[in-house]
RNA sequence: GGCGGCAUAGCCAAGUAGUAAGGCAGCGGUCUGCAAAAUCGCAAUACCCGGGUGCGAAUCCCGGUGCCGCCUCCA
């Protein structure tokens, strides 16, 4: 398996750092707002990459975080995105959180996003976060400011590695003002005590106060995958501010590094801009179920494309993946009733083409194209074994395949019996009647195929 | 201003030195009563532009152009 490490820009060949396992911890969301598919993307590739692993018979260890805790936000400091969202719908900064959670985990469902083995919440972590900073303070990374105590990069060595920072050049404050109090412009907060208006507070040695963003995944990283663990997955925006906070933390807490493998996964382009929560530009899986796309449909599109690569989303392109899908459940349909064939051994190759494909850094559309081949070969070559070793490989690709197809709901009445006096018809060589009957048929939205064993009835999309 | 990234057919997108995967859309042949499905074939004349290094470059180097992201919470 080969994977590409942020934190050397190379593809490097993995090693767990215990035989056979592989401890991923995910950034997750955070809980104010419904997730766009966008962040959607961004979920896909961690959940390929987590699949990825267990089709190459890895024990898997995945965690994410459920960030319950709100942050600061650009016009109005001082209040929290969790309590601007709450005082807009009239809750607590909890009903918020909970509601968008569950949200998250059903849109995530329907894209077959498996969910983590662990999902913490950060409010339910704030005495592990507290200890964390103790740490690092007794370590002597953190210092006293009006804000509340703060993290000084400059005691970190290798703080600007992960980004390629160089500092001195970068224009700090050009977006936003300076703490004149903090000795690097780079230095963040470890836990803020000036905001008394917070709803969320909590004791703590530095004051009443909440905990700052990036300690978070720092604390519950490391209390559910220890002081060393494989991947850590995110965005690639958060590779300058959160992760290489993030990695200072830890560096800072435990002494040495906690991360071995940084993974990063490129946006989804709405035609030239990203989409954001501050772009006003969102996407959610609902809107798209609203416009007559499947879930899968955009888990297809995902895949089309490296996980490292932007991915351009239009709705061109989604409708593009939604034909090759059901393109994909047709061969399915009609496969899954071949013979078997004696010798299947034909298969092998396109097997571990499939399996060297996602094994390369994850190049889905590498192993999608494995797929295709093979579908072309088996038109030619009908063996049903075809069929199972494509739902094999949907063990990485997660689209579903096998429940696509169990799903079709059954052809109406109406329809069946429209079909049979079509063939009727066609019996009789009354061509008018069999295509005035084929009309009405594509009006009530099936498609009809005339195979040698009979007609076939198939939903139009 | 700094840092990072991208630029391949109508669209989406692999390939990153050895002569352009795959999907969608399109066109033509076979099949079909006609269709559909399947199948065969066509479609980039070399991959943003200009230099350079190679026997050889989409693939490396230099210089441009365009676009995007990060430097503020964001996947």
């Amino acid at each position: 398996m080969k994977i590409y490490n942020t934190l050397t820009r190379r593809k490097e060949e993995f090693t767990p750092l215990e035989p056979g396992k592989v401890k991923i911890y995910t950034c997750g969301p955070t809980v104010y707002a419904y997730a766009h598919i966008g962040n959607f993307r961004s979920y896909v590739f961690s959940d390929i990459m987590r699949r990825t692993f267990e089709y190459l018979g890895y024990q898997v260890r995945q965690v994410m975080n459920i960030t319950d805790v709100g942050h600061l936000t650009t016009d109005e400091v001082g209040t929290d995105k969790l309590e601007l969202g709450a005082a807009r719908e009239g809750k607590t900064p909890e009903e918020i959180a909970r509601f968008y959670e569950k949200a998250f985990f059903e849109d995530a469902a329907k894209l077959n996003i498996q969910k983590p083995h662990i999902t913490c919440r950060a409010t339910e972590h704030i005495q592990d976060m507290i200890a964390l900073i103790r740490r690092i303070e007794a370590n002597g990374f953190a210092y006293h400011t009006k804000v509340g105590l703060i993290f000084d990069t400059m005691k970190y060595q290798d703080y600007a590695r992960l980004g390629r920072l160089k500092l001195d050049e970068q224009k700090a404050g050009a977006r936003v003002d300076v703490d004149p109090d903090r000795k690097n412009p780079s230095d963040f907060a470890l836990w803020i005590t000036n905001q008394p208006k917070h709803l969320m507070q909590w004791d703590s040695p530095w004051g009443k106060g909440f905990p700052s963003w990036h300690i978070e995944c720092s604390a519950m990283s490391i209390k559910y995958l220890g002081e060393r663990f494989d991947i850590h997955t995110g965005g690639v925006d958060h590779i300058p501010v959160h992760h290489t906070n993030e990695k200072a933390q830890n560096f800072a807490a435990t002494g040495k590094e906690v991360v071995r493998y940084w993974v990063h996964g490129a946006f989804l382009t709405l035609g030239v801009t990203r989409m954001g929560k501050s772009e006003g530009n969102l996407v959610t899986i609902s809107e798209l179920e609203s416009q007559g796309f499947e879930p899968a449909a955009f888990r297809y599109l995902c895949l089309t494309a490296l996980y490292r690569s932007p991915l351009n989303f239009t709705e061109k392109s989604l409708k593009s993946a939604q034909n090759s899908l059901h393109g994909l459940l047709d061969f399915g349909r009609i496969a899954s009733g071949w013979p078997e064939h004696e010798d299947s051994s034909w298969l092998k190759p396109y097997q571990e083409e499939f399996r060297s494909a996602v094994a390369d850094d994850l190049n889905v559309p590498q192993a999608l194209a494995v797929v295709w081949n093979l579908v072309h070969k088996a038109n030619k070559q009908p063996d049903r074994n075809t069929w199972n070793t494509i739902l094999d490989f949907d063990r990485v690709l997660g689209l579903g395949l096998k429940h696509l197809l169990s799903i079709t709901s059954p052809v109406p009445e109406e329809v069946r019996r429209l079909a049979q006096e079509r063939e009727q018809a066609r019996t009789r060589k009354d061509w008018a009647e069999a295509d005035r009957l084929r009309g009405r048929i594509t009006e009530l939205g099936y498609a009809i195929e005339d195979t040698p064993k009979g007609p076939r009835l198939k939903p139009q999309p």
